[in-house]
DNA sequence: ATCAGCATGTAAGGCGTTACATGATTCA
DNA sequence: TGAATCATGTAACGCCTTACATGCTGAT
């Protein structure tokens, strides 16, 4: 397996649930997931390629007669396995880039008005995107179901948590820089 | 310029404050900008190079004699240029990758205990973190002087209070888990 | 008919990390 | 004298994004 290529396991946990091809694999990432992790086509298909060749998944034909194949994604028990053997790594590794803070930082070498817009500019974008998770949660707390929802719903509460906390720090930062 | 490389900026921010060796710069990155940047120095040499062809930074012999060389870099009025118009664009992306959510997002696949688990490592790091963070916030409260501090001081406002956040979801999720 | 969305894939290139190589200086 | 830290750099490689190429399918 790859030194430390995530995608595989993104691409192994989802198929943990369901059979995807690698166009669905595309749209759950661009889903939910998407406030916490990100990957494109020209990530996705070689990853399937390479987890293929090393029996992690194997391709389940969709039986489309002459047309263009739709290939199927399922996972397999050496899938499972590797899924779960990364589950249980004690060494877990978030890595955050905010270019806004990195402006807010060296804020100094312009004028305190283009900081305060850039902080306007990030608080409109949690803003909306918050307003995004809590019709997520709704929706959830609404339809009473399966644990399966559970990890779902705990990651949907961890971004409200911490996009409120944003805001908060922005009403601050703006007082502060006012 | 490049088209998307961060750590031109770092370094022209670092730069813009006082002169620096790369060995330096990799130090200020270590220290309270590693909460939202990270750089090694496989690429802050590199980047040196460059921008020194491009004109943004240039060399200042500290005049050691036959030893070899301690470089000392300078920000030029381009360089200044440079970092002046990346703070204007409105276009800011933070790329947050939260192996952590990831995991706790396919807990589905193991047993409870090992997501559990995960959480309370999380919880860990976050408090060690958090610990920090705010010995950096009382040491700025506690000097008072120059303006150039105050965006250091919302960066660690920012950290401490997104970090309190994780901490609140923390005990939710465990309940919640639990 | 045409356009949006479904669907798979490749190529080029950018960015970054890790590990290595080298040597000076400082301090116990 | 030996270890830690200062200091610069390169090489190999891994990962990912963007853009492109191609064609099908379903709705209006």
């Amino acid at each position: 397996m790859a030194k430390d290529r995530k995608i595989d396991m993104v691409i192994l946990g989802l198929l943990s649930h369901e059979d995807l091809t690698g166009y669905d694999i595309k749209k759950r990432i661009d889903g939910a997931i998407s406030f916490f992790w990100k990957g494109s086509f020209g990530s996705i298909y070689p990853a399937l390629s390479i987890m293929e060749e090393e029996g992690l998944v194997k391709r389940k034909k969709a039986g489309n007669s002459g047309s263009r194949e739709k290939i199927l994604y399922h996972i397999t028990d050496r899938g499972h396995e590797a899924l779960k053997t990364w589950l249980n790594e004690e060494k877990t590794s978030n890595d955050l880039k905010y270019e806004t803070l990195l402006k807010l930082y060296f804020g100094g070498a312009e004028r305190k008005e283009v900081t305060l817009h850039n902080i306007e500019i990030f608080e409109e974008n949690v803003r909306s995107d918050l307003a995004v998770l809590k019709t997520y949660k709704d929706n959830l707390e609404g339809s009473r179901d399966n644990e399966d929802h559970m990890y779902y719903y705990l990651t949907v509460l961890f971004g409200i948590e911490t996009y409120e906390a944003y805001l908060k720090w922005c009403s601050k930062a703006k007082k502060i820089l006012g």
